[in-house]
DNA sequence: ATATATTTTTAGACAAGTCTAAAAATTATC
DNA sequence: GATAATTTTTAGACTTGTCTAAAAATATAT
């Protein structure tokens, strides 16, 4: 049974809404993600439900079954190796590339993403550091932290980012921060939670709306 | 104003049709292009000549305007640089690539298709002979003719190909046959119109039906 | 040139996905 | 625990693109 692009869409949004929450997805939270009213919402998780992608309970919320966790995970499987095409093979910047892999993420064709892959030669993560699930559906868990719970003294590598959106990255851009960059916590401001770090040599303080959006890991 | 998918998809089924036959495209020939019912494709035209991609006369065919020429050529130009990516970069085979290029060929993001153009060396044939157009809409006419209508004694270099279906691209791969292929017509059947044409130090008998889709270029 | 056959268009209906407005269920508040 | 606020669902309507069946226009044949 295949499904639709606004199918994928959907599984997509319930998906990366579950990451973050663990209990089952509100209708709401879904429409707000789609930008779609929750009447739509609804009718499409009849629809999802009826081909066995979601669990539904009225009011309740959804979950994903098994084979529409399998179904949201593909499609980001392509959406990441896309993403990395387009960086490492068409000269993207890392804040070009989220509207077209959109596009792109839901070409079908086993052999196409499959030699993707080879192309890229096996990435394992995303231009924004995020893991590439592999052809079965599992995806590398990493032992990052966001950078706004960072300890004093020490020091990270920064590994992705939350916000993907264009000026997001493009802020990053600017002061020269990327994946891989060293980031050494001087201090902890207490009042706004803001942080003093160096990176590059240089001190920067950035606010706690920054800091939430930045993925590290301890060097 | 942009173009959805189904129109894309009618505007190139017009322009193909409109290759081989001089006058206005007929209703019911666009309806066997698309694998639709008569009747749709009329809904369809209202809808383009409203977008002034084609000029539209009831019971008259159609014509595609400049602007439904270029859109035309633009998905076109797509299709084939799209399959010179699949053949060249991700060892797809010249008839495999068809069904995958016709998803890509929707794909909008003029960076995505200018740098595809350049990662491929800005080809200007695709994989079945067929020219490229350029970004400007330009194709290059080519002095090739039909297999069929070539002279006895005379050697030819296979150019194209007309019918680009997996069956007949798997039939000239059996026998070797490819772009830059020489071939030497040895003997022209009066009766039913099959050629003896020497390919690989070979002798080999090609009916008028295989003849009729092999596009030759006088060496 | 009239009758027949073919092509094309119209009219009305349907499926997917969306919307607004109103009703029902759940959650929060006092 | 009753009432208010919020969330979710239902009901009905709209759009895009499709269909069938019937009507209209064009082309063909005698």
């Amino acid at each position: 049974m295949l499904t639709t692009l606004t199918e994928e869409n959907y599984l997509k949004a319930i998906y990366h809404i579950s990451q973050t929450s663990k209990k089952g997805v509100s209708t709401n939270a879904i429409a707000k993600k789609i930008d779609a009213k929750a009447s739509s919402v609804t009718d499409m998780l009849k629809k999802l439900a009826d081909k066995n992608l979601i669990t539904y309970i009225k009011y309740k919320g959804v979950n994903l079954t098994e084979k529409g966790r399998l179904t949201a995970v593909d499609i980001i499987r392509k959406h990441r190796l896309w993403e990395v095409f387009l960086v490492d093979k068409l000269n993207f910047s890392w804040d070009e590339v989220h509207d077209v892999a959109e596009q792109l993420e839901h070409i079908k064709s086993p052999k196409l993403i499959n030699e993707l892959d080879a192309l890229l030669d096996f990435p394992t993560h995303d231009p924004h550091g995020d893991p590439i699930p592999d052809k079965n559906g599992q995806i590398q868990r990493t032992d990052k932290i966001v950078l706004s719970q960072a300890s004093v003294g020490e020091t990270y590598t920064c590994v992705g980012v939350i916000d993907s959106s264009s000026d997001f990255l493009k802020y990053l851009d600017k002061h020269q921060i990327g994946l891989g960059s060293k980031i050494h916590v001087i201090e902890k401001e207490d009042f706004d939670q803001s942080m003093s770090l160096e990176i590059n040599s240089k001190t920067i303080v950035m606010s706690k709306s920054i800091t939430n959006n930045l993925f590290v890991k301890k060097l």
